[in-house]
DNA sequence: GCCAACGTTGGC
DNA sequence: GCCAACGTTGGC
């Protein structure tokens, strides 16, 4: 029984385009600093969760497509590297403090935009749309996983 | 660029 | 362990 979760990209960093057009349509989700993000990823993900691929800090927020979890979790290299934005100095190969996955594309989708997502009250229950929600990744029901479809299947 | 929310840090 | 200051997120 898959698990499912909605997990935010900025669009400037790695867009649902620029997923397509990486190698198996794969990437590392690297980047995320934030503990509660990180347990999601580390100990809960499985391989073959479905994932709702989000635009965030852009123009056009929303659910951009689905993919999935393609990875175990790993240490995210980029905590150990100084030249990196996410370099965590108080982190090391020995006792690593950030874990990832990595994502592959299933699918992209014509844009379910926020605004969309609100108007539509069998979404309002989506974690993404409670206020002041900032988690860029949350878990999703399997009964919402089956509404955001029907929705994004409404929109086709 | 603004600003509300909220997680993290660090002095005590 | 408290809590004020600070930084980040992310929609607008």
């Amino acid at each position: 029984m898959p698990s499912y979760w909605l997990m935010k990209s900025e669009p400037d960093e790695c867009s649902i385009d620029d997923l397509a057009r990486l190698p198996n349509q794969t990437v590392p989700w690297t980047g995320v600093r934030n503990y509660q993000a990180r347990n999601f990823m580390r100990d809960a993900m499985r391989v073959g969760d479905g994932v709702l691929f989000y635009h965030s800090s852009c123009a056009q927020p929303g659910i951009a497509g689905l993919a999935e979890v393609a990875s175990a979790p790993y240490p995210d290299p980029t905590q150990f590297d100084p030249a990196s934005r996410y370099h965590d100095p108080k982190a090391s190969p020995e006792a690593p403090r950030w874990w990832l996955v990595d994502v592959r594309l299933v699918r992209k989708t014509r844009l379910l935009c926020l605004k969309d997502m609100r108007e539509r009250p069998e979404l309002a229950d989506l974690l993404v749309l409670k206020p002041a929600n900032r988690l860029s990744i949350t878990p999703v029901t399997p009964d919402q996983w089956r509404r955001v479809l029907t929705a994004l299947e409404s929109i086709a």
